[in-house]
DNA sequence: ATCATTATTTGACATAGATCATGTAAACTC
DNA sequence: GAGTTTACATGATCTATGTCAAATAATGAT
């Protein structure tokens, strides 16, 4: 929601910078909120939330307070299964909102992890009512919001149900491309910041399999992965490979 | 949202039930909304929504013009993948509420059929601002829903990620028995209105798959499958099968 | 720098569940 | 109510992935 100083991250502490003056407020509750509006919502957010790779932002069971939106960097969501394994829910990107699940039974259902150092913005729903006015109208987009993600789960459900291992790494990589995109950076290349580990997970896969696949991409001439360095050479055939607007996201 | 008539579903037309009369407004819209905006709530939901087996409710690609919440029956939601298949999306009993995937587009992006001779509430989402004060306190219960959603799209993921074919149908039947409980139904006997196809769809599975674990269920005395009539014998067992609170609504 | 730890790759093998094929029983049609 | 269609069941295979095992490469710690 809001911009880092040009000065960098180091400098955030104390900084007082409107959301409108964010970036990436136009991705976290893109349209129908006006500049007034930006003013009052500016009032309640709070920037400053930096955590380093591997630290929590949240854990399964914490209280829900804020639903938060990544500003840099990137965090995965997941839920305990059994003892020892997780599942991989989400990779949240820059511009990308986190804690909406827990609106429900203000609970946390998972965890928040930064897979790398990242930036956040909180917004304390519970507190959305001091804002009057403009309150009907963020819920409005927040409605959007969430109702876009009930429209990328279905999508991860074809996914799952219905498309092979191949297509589904394929699927990942392209949603990661695209979202990389619409900040402006290379749709053809970019860092992994998630492990094969985690996205197995994601995509209820074996990491071998991933592994494996990673391989063949490379072979077919399809991708190339080095360590977390991944160049998409191929978007049209890999785009065919998925089929279809299953776009992840 | 409404009641039906003590006289039956024939002389739906023309009745006027307040939404605090109907008892399923508590789930549609379960807390926070007081006894005075329920008044107001009520004059912009519609009722008498009744369709037959096989009828549509809705396609992929209509406008968005409702929410909607189901009265009695059921409902499937699908997705068309390739020419052939479809994805069903979900199940939709009593007190449940869908399309809410289409309030980002606003244009539906699946189908809904009814299962069997089903009723339906409408709520006009793009007229809401007409209740004023209302509002905010309507849109926080949709928020809530939404979120509520957004959990069990997760434990969906889960489910088909990590559990196996007999975990999968074992976790389906205790979410149908579950949710009929909850309207005083009986958790143990209870009729499939879905056909064996649109349960292996949901599910990631073959139709065969379906069938045959069925068949496995009776052998171990776990359940008994006639035809649409499901009787769980062994309720404990089932639960633990699934594991966890992986309970799929 | 060196060692220890963890992540990734690769290979050999096992298996759950898909697919194909066919049979049987409801449910609809006229 | 005989015939046609559609839904469900069951058996015989086949295959995409999982699992197990081990090698290699990267990362972090001292």
């Amino acid at each position: 929601m809001s911009q880092s100083s040009p000065t960098g991250t180091g400098s955030l502490e104390g900084l007082t910078v409107a959301c409108k003056d964010c970036s990436f407020y136009q991705l976290c509750l893109p349209v129908g909120v006006g500049e007034p509006d930006l003013a009052l919502l500016d009032r309640i957010v709070k920037r400053r939330h930096v955590l380093k790779r591997g630290e929590h932002l949240f854990r399964t069971g914490d209280p829900f307070l804020f639903v938060y939106a990544v500003k840099s960097g990137s965090i995965k969501t997941y839920t305990p299964i059994r003892d020892d394994t997780d599942q991989v829910t989400g990779f949240h990107l820059p511009g990308e909102l986190l804690g909406l699940d827990a609106i429900h039974t203000e609970i946390h259902q998972c965890g928040a992890v930064a897979l790398e150092t990242s930036s956040l913005c909180e917004l304390p729903l519970n507190r959305l009512e001091e804002l009057g006015d403009v309150v009907a109208s963020v819920q409005r987009q927040l409605l959007r919001i969430l109702s876009k993600q009930i429209l990328h789960d279905q999508t991860l459900q074809v996914l799952l149900c219905k498309k092979s291992a191949e297509e589904r790494l394929a699927a990942l990589l392209l949603s990661l491309s695209n979202r990389y995109k619409r900040h402006g950076f290379s749709a053809a290349e970019f860092n992994l910041s998630m492990s094969r580990q985690d996205i197995a997970s994601y995509l209820g896969l074996a990491e071998e399999t991933v592994s494996r696949l990673f391989t063949r991409f490379q072979e077919q001439g399809l991708s190339t992965v080095t360590r977390k360095y991944v160049h998409l050479l191929d978007l049209p055939r890999l785009t065919s490979m998925v089929g279809l607007p299953e776009r992840l996201a």
